[in-house]
DNA sequence: CGCAAAACTTTTCAGTGTCAAGATTGTTTT
DNA sequence: AAAACAATCTTGACACTGAAAAGTTTTGCG
């Protein structure tokens, strides 16, 4: 891992750029996103305070450049999960929206910071891009499913609500089930938005 | 308590509590939750910087109390809508939906602080309450609707995925819609969800 | 080499939450 | 009515934060 960023040539640290983004994502799963300070991750990456502004500008690069990354992490949950599933159509947009909650719930204020956060800047091009990609795979799974752009938003959504009501515990009937119940309920779920139940 | 100018003040404030909470309401829409100060609402107020913790204790006993308050201000952006709507249970879900979603837009930053923030003392009592309520009134009516404990998850997560992403402004193809077209295309998702429409 | 630029540190400043202590006002007791 | 009391609010202080400015070390290159 840590291999996304190209060949740098090793300075006083090494790669610090990627060592503050891995410093800055176990502060943030720590501390939460709203008790985030720049100061406590340089502290954990071993370097001044003032070393982030360096790579990142401002506290809100540094979450900017994370929420990429989480962008692309989220990706890669939801491809783990299709990776395992039948290839046709609906099991893979069931896995789809499985790796959606997968991800939420395994690193909740990611989640959060990509989805519910004001601090990262969302027109940053790199960030923007990130995001467009997981938007166009989802466009690419209802289309695979005969859906339309206009059947996009409520598959969208019921996995989104799905998983942000699950990541703050607020499904209480849901805590109590175990993974592969759980993983049923929640496509039992998701199949309620698909198009190809409309009339 | 109605009386924004007050010809002349009881205490030395009136109702510091009460104008406390307004201004924190206001300074929320303004600055958003992650830029939220306890001084600036001070100073909004016209009070010094540490007259809230008087009354709230501190900054997370504020924003615990403007939650209980959401939640009751959410719950009555549904009345609102359910009193404008055919007396069917359908109609009334739907229109339950519909204030959600009202009020996701209307007061984004509040529905943030009561679904997507870890400031709040969730375990308050009156918040749990308010909180509480909020889930009850869901659940009666989908009860209304015929349906069972296990229908109320996907109406929830459906509502809430269309809120949240609305309020994210993620939903491009939606923004550009009236309010009546929108209304209609959210009904249209909403119902998706239903308990009814299973086989 | 030697020098300019990049990477990082140190210093500094304004702003924040919270605590402790003082001042002011309203209420209660005597 | 006067004095004692309690609630309300202010002032001052401390440690922490993000950010800007200036200084220091390291690297790469002519």
């Amino acid at each position: 891992m840590t291999s996304d960023t190209p060949a740098k040539p090793k300075y006083h640290h090494g790669d610090l750029r990627a060592a503050l983004l891995s410093a800055a994502e176990a502060e943030l799963a720590l501390v939460g996103i709203e008790g985030f300070s720049l100061r406590a991750v340089a502290k954990r990456a071993g370097v001044s305070h003032a070393a982030p502004a360096h790579h990142f500008g401002d506290a809100a690069g540094l979450l900017t450049a994370l929420a990429a990354e989480g962008f692309r992490k989220f990706l890669e949950a939801q491809a783990a999960r299709e990776a395992r599933a039948e290839p046709d159509p609906k099991a893979q947009l069931i896995a789809a929206g499985l790796g959606y909650v997968d991800f939420a719930l395994s690193r909740p204020t990611l989640f959060r910071l990509i989805f519910s956060s004001d601090k990262p800047d969302f027109e940053d091009p790199a960030l923007q891009m990130a995001s467009e990609a997981a938007y166009a795979h989802l466009v690419t799974q209802v289309r695979a499913m005969g859906g339309a752009e206009a059947d996009v938003p409520p598959v969208w959504a019921m996995a989104h609500g799905l998983a942000d009501l699950l990541t703050a515990g607020r499904l209480k009937s849901m805590q109590s089930l175990g993974p592969t119940e759980r993983d049923a309920a929640l496509a039992g779920m998701l199949l309620r938005s698909f198009p190809s139940r409309n009339p």
